[in-house]
DNA sequence: CCAAATTTGATGTACGTAAATCAAAATCTG
DNA sequence: CAGATTTTGATTTACGTACATCAAATTTGG
């Protein structure tokens, strides 16, 4: 049987109350008796009962979301997994609101999280824009001992407790190769479809999948970034002009949204050319361009594991335990035709 | 704030002991008086706090693991998952017992697999051979209301409650579609390294493969499956000798255990010959042949992963509740050189 | 309609922890 | 050393559920 808080009164030669005095760190406790009872604690190996614990105290967990207001399927998905979440709250214990701020505006996320610090909520998880002033706000953040952590996109230097998201530069590398080697050896062009070169994850995919190219598939070269803002008319519009365009284009990476107008072009401007497509976000639209043959490969990041990560982590940071690491790591989804869930 | 006992007794108009008797199925509850007690459990939407329940009745889940005595990286690896799953025991009021039975031995299976219908466990999750006498053992487990879980390898037919493990078509599938590709159109022999066509997941992925191939890329041709009985001397020896005499060879897929043996004989043989090869698991030798090119992409399934989810779906069973299906839907890892973990 | 059987209610204890109160003991101050 | 202060102990209630006991009410059978 696990050791109770009267394992360690009987352990230390205390009473219980000077126990949980020590537990929850209340005062009123000598500091040889505090340590007498820290020792106690650590022989007998006693782990507080969380569940027991949280009964007594009718604990919940306030979490709060903040999302961005981006008007895109994989946002959309981000905030649904949300609400689902927020559904299982009174099973989970947690309290789960969602902030919308404007995308890419990092005064407005400031302002929310600094109203936030007031409040002091369980845990915080924010999709965050790579900003220094924003980092600030979350360094703040930390020091006053609230759970912090970033969302789909990290924070660079900052001291948020954990990222929930994938590595996106790994993510660049990865379409990168899977690129050059399906076209094996071929020479050519590969345009590049970002949402915006101002967020950090689209920047970072970016990074990776240059690197590799130049590194390992000479024959290739990347034209300028085709910037289509994540948006499904935009992306659909500049994808066509520039296969209009560059009859010299034989793969393309789409490493944002919008791939709605990706596709669209592609089916207007490419049935004849055997282009290789890797794209970013599994959806509907994606999944059956894959299955058509349109798209070669999807890179993938599942909303529902980050969503429900973070919830973990913030839990467990709220409470001061370790998490399973592996069990964290939000890992690259690949999928082909044969794989698809 | 949730709905507790005392809401539906004063909802139904009954007592608490009456809700109790109901909630708990004990006897002496008239059939009217329960539908009225059920009914207003529905409509105020009472859901058990489980951490309550499980306080007040000290319980804890025994559950029982039943893998293979194979000696091979995988089963240790899902062998050290088991072990650190029971060792975070005491917070997940788990109680994990570990039954190591021969493998591909149906006989052996069945028979542990009876007695733990006399102890029943809260839940007992199995690598399961496919076999017509454990598919029927499975089966009168779980008609005695004991939770099954299969484990990396399903059984056909069975009406196991889950399947933690991957699609193994579908990774076979993934392979051959990403050997077709990164060989792009050129023509030549695939060789195929099982360990044996006796496991039901090796069987699997090789029809998977070879369903692939016949049907997208006609200019490969498979060789006859090589047998290394997931035994990395003899997959050295087997593979060594096939690519001596053939120089057709142009591809190679692993689609289980030995890799070891695979990789010795690569560096051996083909080290001029520029073979593309998949294979299966993620080991420290596959990780760095993967790093040097030797190994092309690795297929892989996460052990902590499966066990994790095992471990959650039989606690859900057990108790009565729902799980989130995309949490333990077991995904297909594919690694390149460039995302591993 | 009465006795027997069944159903229901009332109540208490327990699980492991949190939190509060009040009294007793120990320590410190001058 | 008295008195003030701090520290410690003892005890109680609570969280939401499970489970047991006994009494009271209701239903059933003859």
């Amino acid at each position: 049987m696990r050791p109770t808080v009267h394992d360690i009164a009987a352990a230390a030669g205390v009473s219980l109350a000077t126990v949980d005095r020590v537990l929850n760190q209340r005062p009123g406790v000598r500091h040889v008796t505090r340590e007498k009872v820290e020792n106690a604690i650590r022989e007998i190996g006693y782990i507080r009962d969380v569940a027991a614990a949280n009964l007594a105290k009718g604990r919940t967990y306030p979490l709060v979301f903040i999302l961005p207001a981006s008007d895109n399927s994989f946002m959309h998905r981000l905030n649904a997994e949300v609400r689902a979440a927020a559904a299982r709250s009174s099973v989970e214990r947690t309290n789960i609101r969602t902030l919308e701020v404007p995308a890419f505006d990092p005064g407005a996320l400031v302002k929310v999280l600094d109203e936030l610090g007031e409040e002091r909520p369980s845990g915080i998880a924010l999709v965050a824009t790579d900003a220094p002033e924003v980092r600030d706000a979350v360094d703040r953040l930390v020091k006053d001992g609230i759970p912090v952590v970033t969302l789909v996109s990290d924070l660079t230097g900052s001291q948020r407790h954990h990222y929930a998201g994938v590595d996106n530069i790994a993510a660049g590398r990865t379409a990168a190769r899977l690129l050059g080697r399906f076209l094996g050896g071929a020479r050519g062009e590969i345009a590049v479809l970002a949402g915006s070169m101002l967020v950090r994850d689209h920047r970072e995919r970016l990074e990776g999948f240059a690197a590799v190219i130049a590194a390992e598939f000479p024959s290739l070269s990347i034209l300028p970034v085709i910037e289509g803002r994540d948006d499904p008319e935009m992306a659909h519009m500049l994808v066509a002009d520039a296969l209009s365009k560059n009859s010299g284009i034989i793969g393309i990476y789409s490493l944002g949204a919008g791939n709605r107008g990706l596709i669209k072009a592609l089916k207007e401007k490419a049935i004849d050319r055997s282009l290789t497509v890797i794209a970013h976000e599994l959806t509907a639209h994606t999944r059956a361009a894959l299955l058509d043959g349109t798209i070669d490969a999807i890179l993938n990041q599942d909303a529902g594991h980050e969503v429900r990560s973070a919830i973990r982590v913030l839990k467990a940071k709220a409470d001061g335990l370790s998490v399973i690491d592996a069990q964290e790591r939000i890992r690259l989804d690949i999928f082909l035709q044969d794989n698809l869930p």
